[in-house]
DNA sequence: TTTGTCACG
DNA sequence: ACGTACGTGACAAAC
């Protein structure tokens, strides 16, 4: 049968550059863009087999609706310019691929695609990711439409349209015209948005039926639509794709010519894209590249066996003759799918094991009963174990009580090390990129362990066996244990917060002779600076509606207002309640809260806390303070912390080499006291309060790579005057602005910056033609090693301080790390020891040019060990 | 899903 | 002439 696809490419290439991890080939062209693109083109040849296919580009020129129109898409963002670049290479790929580019002067490449998917008579799939193309949907036309970035398609045939959408195809017209569409910046019916829209759809069909019943119509959404009806008819015009444009174009000239030319394959070579040149999908080459063939062979699908619950015997003996000492694991709610490299009798293993799992079973676990001892053979014994996220799938195990003694590889740490990037990308998507079938989820996950371990550099390699590893259990271990929570005085402050916001709330609508939404910022800046006219206020955006309510730019009125008082109060008495009180109810679970550390998603080597997140508990003021106390120790038990002191400022000393910090540091000098007398040009002996407090000030702008605007936004003072701050600091500490500027330089140089213990992270900003773009790339060069180092070492104070306290034998345990701080509960008896092993493992887990500093306190509570 | 705000190191 | 401090996550509103 004859199929069309026609896909609209500016929305996909603009979907493909989001949705993909940025990379350039070696002469720094950014080809993220083309590449997701390629390979979604690749994915929808292979699903739909189109006999068809054309894709639909956008002109500059303006298009007929501009012309009734001047304002139509006003205000919408530029192109980033990265992604601008890649649109002559698609378009230059697409002509290689012989696939047909359609564009015309005065028409969006969604009329093309409209003209054609109702001239030609045949099955057609539109591939988009803008719903205004919904409208095309018929019997012979269905909109695939991304989501996700690329990942995930919806489907949208004339069947099941109206089941998906609730509306029929030329409803999608009539919505927009009601609710307008922001982007577009078409206007719509001022006032209706998309939930008044559907209720009137669903009574009135379209736009007509609502004019024709408008008596029907009561009250204010009466008045909107009458004040809106010519608006509306508008919008609709607008809205509406040109089915009929003046396109001169036969089906002929669409045929899809597969397989592509080698033109195709130098091209991608050209560009770097080595995971498509394996592809079955250009003509026969010479046969030069046998590597390339048995890449290829490689990345083949594998054969998939399922072992249903009836042969789990069979499947028990399939586990225990496994050979290979490394075996893949991928499993969900639905399936366990295993992979191992050899096979019983020595050969390469071509089959993927799958065991499908019963469902209904969710309360006592969503395993089938049948499979818990083959999870036992798997994760029991002494195989390494190759898994996405090996501490999850530990806590899985955890839950349906099964013994883990397998050593475990982690591929989302690996990935993140390999690439230097954060990750924050799903294993189906690293599946994607590799052209590994999605249903080879096991396979796929050796191939990327394999594939990843070989792109580690020694450093990172020791930094995954020696760190990133065994930190694995460690935080297993510390989420496991979880935090207490004093639920008593959880309750009692959850009275005293809500009953201060009623009271507050009061207070502000009696000051505003109003009840207005408070948490809206749309609506406080109306009331504050259009009804009450306290002030000027300031605009975000040069022409936006919402005016700053930020706490600091309402300081400055605080004084003369006593609603700007309350509406402070209450924002931070609400920010309280909802995240720390009410916020924490639902994640206790016996009295404890248990986080989850994310290992290989920051872009530095931190970890982050989610779920709750224990590393924001408020402690810079003192009411915030007073929270802490919601956190203590185990029955019998006190709370041990330590914290380390200035870590980042003696990593700057230590990676610097500068002798005035480092002579400071080693004589346990107070260093923003130096530094202010440096700055400030006093002797030591009269540094007063504020000038330390302002020195405080400039050296940590030092470790965010600082800068004149930001450090005078800090400070409240001239930007020329923190520029003086600057200037004096560095020509006091010149051995500091050396390091930095080397920092950049070698980082813009390379592409990357490093840590102490090599732990790379990829900044493409700094190579960047805009300025703004490249002075962030700066800034977070110089903030990285800093930053990364202090996450490296405590990492290896966590890993020791864990190590000792077991090797002890003491029932202490670690439960929460917060980036410079450790925590420990231990019992009473123990407190002593454990306060003496944090220190000392906090201090000594690395050896640097300055000493480390550990102070530590012990409490009941949190709030006591400070 | 994105934006504004605010909590932490 | 531009418009920023570095790194995170949660909540509520608005899109």
């Amino acid at each position: 049968m004859e199929k069309l696809v026609l896909i609209d490419g500016n929305s996909l290439m603009n979907r493909a550059f989001y949705a993909t991890p940025v990379f350039t080939t070696k002469d720094g062209l950014p080809t993220n863009g083309v590449f997701g693109f390629v390979k979604l083109l690749l994915k929808i040849i292979s699903d739909k087999k189109p006999t068809h296919v054309a894709v639909a580009f956008d002109l500059h020129a303006p298009t007929f609706r501009h012309k009734i129109y001047a304002d139509y898409k006003a205000g919408r963002k530029p192109m980033p310019d990265d992604l601008r670049k890649q649109m002559p290479i698609i378009k230059e790929v697409l002509q290689l691929m012989n696939i047909r580019i359609c564009e015309l002067a005065g028409h969006e490449a969604d009329d093309l695609i409209g003209t054609m998917s109702k001239k030609f008579a045949l099955q057609t799939y539109i591939y988009t990711g803008d719903r205004d193309a919904y409208q095309l949907v018929d019997d012979s036309t269905s909109v695939c439409f991304t989501r996700k970035g690329v990942s995930d398609i919806l489907e949208l045939t004339g069947a099941n349209f109206q089941d998906e959408i609730g509306l029929t195809p030329s409803q999608i017209i009539d919505l927009k015209a009601l609710m307008g569409d922001k982007s577009d910046n078409i206007p719509g019916v001022a006032g209706v948005g998309e939930k008044s829209a559907l209720n009137l759809l669903e009574k009135y069909t379209d736009v007509d039926g609502i004019y024709a019943h408008l008596d029907e119509i009561t009250g204010a959404l009466n008045k909107k639509l009458t004040d809106g009806k010519e608006s509306a008819y508008f919008s609709k015009q607008l809205a509406t794709i040109d089915v009929h444009a003046p396109y001169d174009i036969e089906l002929a000239e669409c045929v899809l010519r597969m397989p592509f030319s080698a033109l195709v394959k130098e091209k991608f070579a050209e560009l770097e894209f080595k995971s498509l040149l394996s592809k079955d999908i250009f003509t026969e080459s010479d046969g030069r590249d046998e590597a390339e063939e048995s890449n290829n062979l490689q990345l083949k699908a594998l054969e998939v066996s399922e072992i249903l619950p009836g042969t789990v015997q069979e499947g028990i003996a399939l586990i225990k003759a496994i050979k290979s000492p490394v075996i893949a694991a991928y499993f969900d709610e639905k399936e366990l799918r295993v992979y191992f490299p050899e096979t019983s009798d020595g050969a390469r293993n071509t089959t993927e094991y799958v065991f499908p799992v019963a469902m209904g079973l969710l309360d006592v676990g969503f395993f089938d009963y049948q499979l818990t001892p083959i999870l036992q053979y798997i994760f029991g014994g002494d195989k390494r174990v190759v898994s996405y996220n090996a501490k999850d799938v530990m806590h899985k195990l955890r839950i349906y009580g099964i013994e883990h003694t397998a050593e475990y590889e982690d591929v989302s740490i690996l990935k993140c090390l390999a690439d230097g990037l954060g990750n924050t990308d799903e294993l189906t998507f690293c599946l994607q990129y590799y052209s590994i079938p999605e249903k080879n989820k096991a396979y796929g996950l050796y191939y990327l362990y394999n594939n990843y371990s070989r792109e580690l550099r020694k450093a990172e390699e020791k930094l995954y066996r020696e760190i990133e590893l065994p930190l694995v259990r460690v935080l297993f271990d510390m989420e496991t244990q979880g935090v207490a929570v004093d639920t008593n005085t959880l309750a009692e402050f959850s009275v005293r917060y809500n009953q201060e916001i009623q009271e507050t709330l009061e207070k502000i609508y009696n000051l505003a002779g109003e009840k207005f939404n408070v948490n809206s910022t749309q609506q406080l800046g109306k009331i504050l600076f259009e009804k009450l006219k306290i002030g000027a206020g300031t605009k975000k955006t040069k022409e936006s509606k919402s005016y700053k309510t930020t706490a600091e730019e309402l300081e400055k009125y605080a004084e003369n207002s006593e609603i700007v008082r309350h509406i402070l109060r209450y924002r931070k008495i609400q920010k309280i309640n909802s995240t720390y009180i009410e916020g924490f109810k639902p994640l206790i679970v016996n009295g404890r809260v248990h986080t989850t550390y994310n290992q290989s998603y920051t872009q530095t080597g931190r970890l982050s806390s989610a779920n709750p997140n224990l590393q924001n508990i408020p402690i810079r003021t003192p009411e915030g303070r007073e929270l802490r106390k919601l956190f203590t120790a185990s029955k019998g038990n006190v709370l041990v912390d330590a914290d380390y002191s200035q870590i980042e400022l003696r990593l700057l000393a230590h990676f610097s080499q500068c002798k005035e910090l480092i002579q400071a540091y080693c004589e346990g000098k107070d260093i923003h006291a130096i530094t202010a007398s440096q700055v400030f040009e006093v002797p030591l002996e009269e540094v007063t309060s504020q000038m330390r407090r302002e020195a405080k000030a400039v050296n940590f702008g030092i470790i965010y790579g600082i800068s004149a605007f930001g450090l005078s936004n800090d400070l409240n003072i001239t930007p020329k005057k923190a520029k003086d701050y600057i200037d004096k600091y560095f020509e006091s500490y010149s051995d500091v602005k050396k390091y930095m500027n080397e920092n950049v330089e070698n980082a813009t140089r390379d592409g990357y910056v490093e840590t102490l213990f090599g732990r790379r992270r990829v900044i493409n900003e700094l190579r960047s033609s805009n300025y703004n773009v490249r002075s962030f790339g700066e800034r977070a060069a110089m903030n990285m090693p800093l930053q990364g180092s202090s996450a490296d070492i405590i990492k290896v104070a966590m890993i020791n301080v864990y190590n000792r306290l077991k090797k002890e034998g003491l029932k202490a345990k670690l439960i929460l790390q917060v980036h410079d701080e450790l925590i420990i509960d231990a019992p009473e008896e123990e407190a002593d020891i454990a306060a003496k092993i944090l220190q000392e493992e906090m201090e000594n887990a690395v050896e640097l040019h300055v000493p480390l500093i550990a102070e530590s306190g012990v409490g009941r509570t949190w709030y006591e060990t400070k």
